[in-house]
DNA sequence: TTGTATGCGTTATCAT
DNA sequence: ATGATAACGCATACAA
């Protein structure tokens, strides 16, 4: 490995001095600096990330958190999306990503443990089970974090417009003259609240009844479930006319339910989803559903945490809200 | 931050005597070293990645090398499985995952240089460009590396069974009575250079004359380019009564357009994916598929590179074969 | 059994 | 404009 040392030798200069060259301080002259960059690239110098961390206190590192026993792992496409934009954000601003977990091998370690034991100086929480004290305690914590979906007091956070989106759904069913909408949704988290709220508050302003057995409980992206749902809503006496669906992959559940009663979509019945993944635009007829601005939201996660980080003083807490669009699809049919 | 000296100061005792006994040295006194941890989680103390690994020229902290140009990013299912499962043991083993890229920031770097910035003990290159020299040039490092689903000489691979997983689907779609089989495949890739191979040696094998129009160019998980190929199968004169696509996912773009044609699967037509993703097997009828073990290549990867790093005396490179799974589904019709 | 001394590679302060 | 020196937090060879 080729030290500042090795090149302060080859130079005939000191150590400090080929820092200061390699960092473009003022106060080295001209030539010299030249002559150094000159030796370090031929030498192939590489500073050392550790090295700087360890002197400077800043590691120009952020953690991500996934907690994949809450079902939202990294192989659902939603965050998926959000890790890949954070990735290439943070990296277009020059920090690296570590992912942060319970448990690094034997040690046991909180999450904010974690992120304090590898110098992280910031953390994305983007999929968490908030009411474990371990997130409560990283969020708290001294260490500049950004949440996604869920809002800490006094901390910064992005958040899908769940509100905006189920409202824009039911207004679009709504339009295409549906009256009678259930809703099946996922398990009850800050989110699902806020869906369930909007799509209440949204057709009561429409002067929709929702009668409580139209409102049906499901898991998030668990099609059997949605199935399952989709089987007691059909078993009704008043049938509804549209199924609104927790996402978009859920909705597979539904629609292979739907299809072994001979219902075709969406003659018999309207349908729409949550997501807007690429796969619910491939699928026909294509799904009526509301596509998250998942990569925005990555990308603004990684900013306002690296605003926080070299600008504590200027920062303020912010809730920012990102919002999606409607995907109208084939889904939902045109009511007389 | 409380350091060992907060803690030798707190017991009275040098910092050296604290560093062995928080590391479970035997040369010190065991009432001692109690205090010692005693006072370490009393005062909060948490080591410091950072500096030890400074010190001792191992940072615990393995790479993960995803290139999304090459379509292999990790929102793509079989990527981001691996990505969990890399992850997932390597934490089990007590290491953490830093994504490596080109071009952290301003600094141009190449993904050998991003490494050792990182002081990573060693990457696992998971999707690449294995054409690029970048990748070659990590690759043929003094970093340990696994690779997946591509071999560089005389380093260690973990391989997905690319031959026998198309060859056990030929015979499978073949003891259904088919004997025109078409094959869809992805852009050109060692493995598609594979996928291929095995088909036709397979159809050799069987007596099965295999029509060069029988063979399409698309693109991996792009439903789009397959819809375009399955189309251009349809219209030639003497149709296959099987359909082998790229993957599961850019089936979705073969079954909009057996649909549109009015083809009903599998009474009209057969297909088989590749991958056995979850939706695969959510669709109606089940997709007939081959499953990759993608959880398992992951997992065999982390190890593989631990067991390098950690004895890099006994190591000897080694390609390993994970076998996946054929899933039967429904879409290839017995035909009599 | 405990402590002293040193260095990992870097940057920052303060002389020169 | 340059350099000597110290320090970041830790681990280890060696002395006591």
């Amino acid at each position: 490995m080729v030290t500042i040392t090795d090149i302060s030798k080859a130079c005939g200069v000191s150590r400090a001095t080929v820092s200061k060259a390699l960092n473009g301080a003022p106060d080295v002259a001209p030539r010299t600096a030249q002559r150094i960059r000159e030796k370090a690239r031929q030498l192939g110098y590489l500073p050392n990330a550790t090295a700087r961390a360890l002197k400077v206190g800043r590691s120009y590192n952020i953690g991500v958190l996934f907690s994949d026993a809450t079902g939202g792992g990294i192989s659902h496409e939603y965050f998926s999306r959000i890790l890949e934009s954070v990735k290439a954000e943070a990296e277009a601003l020059g920090y690296d990503i570590t992912f942060i977990s319970k448990d690094l091998g034997a040690m046991q370690m909180d999450y904010y443990e974690h992120a304090k034991y590898r110098s992280c100086d910031g953390v994305v929480i983007a999929s968490a089970d908030f009411t474990d004290p371990a997130i409560m305690r990283l969020a708290m914590s001294e260490i500049p974090t950004v949440t996604l979906d869920y809002t800490f007091d006094s901390r910064t956070s992005i958040l899908s417009d769940n509100v905006r989106g189920m409202e824009t759904l039911v207004r679009f069913v709504y339009e295409n003259g549906h009256r009678k909408l259930a809703f099946i949704h996922g398990e009850i988290t800050s989110v699902t609240q806020k869906r369930i709220a909007s799509f209440k508050k949204t057709c009561a302003e429409l002067g929709i009844p929702v009668p409580p057995e139209y409102i049906r409980p499901a898991v998030y992206h668990d099609p059997r479930s949605s199935g399952l749902a989709t089987r007691a809503l059909l078993e009704l006496n008043e049938r509804p006319t549209c199924i609104f669906y927790p996402d978009d992959l859920s909705f597979l559940g539904g629609m292979s339910e739907l299809e072994r009663h001979g219902i075709s979509i969406p003659k018999d019945m309207s349908v729409v989803g949550y997501d807007g993944i690429p796969l619910s635009q491939v699928l026909r007829p294509r799904l009526s559903t509301y596509r998250q601005a998942a990569e925005r939201m990555g990308q603004e996660a990684a900013r306002r945490l690296v605003e926080q980080i070299e600008h504590p003083d200027t920062w303020l807490p912010q809730q920012i809200t990102v919002e999606g669009e409607l995907l109208r699809g084939d889904t939902v049919r045109r009511l007389d």
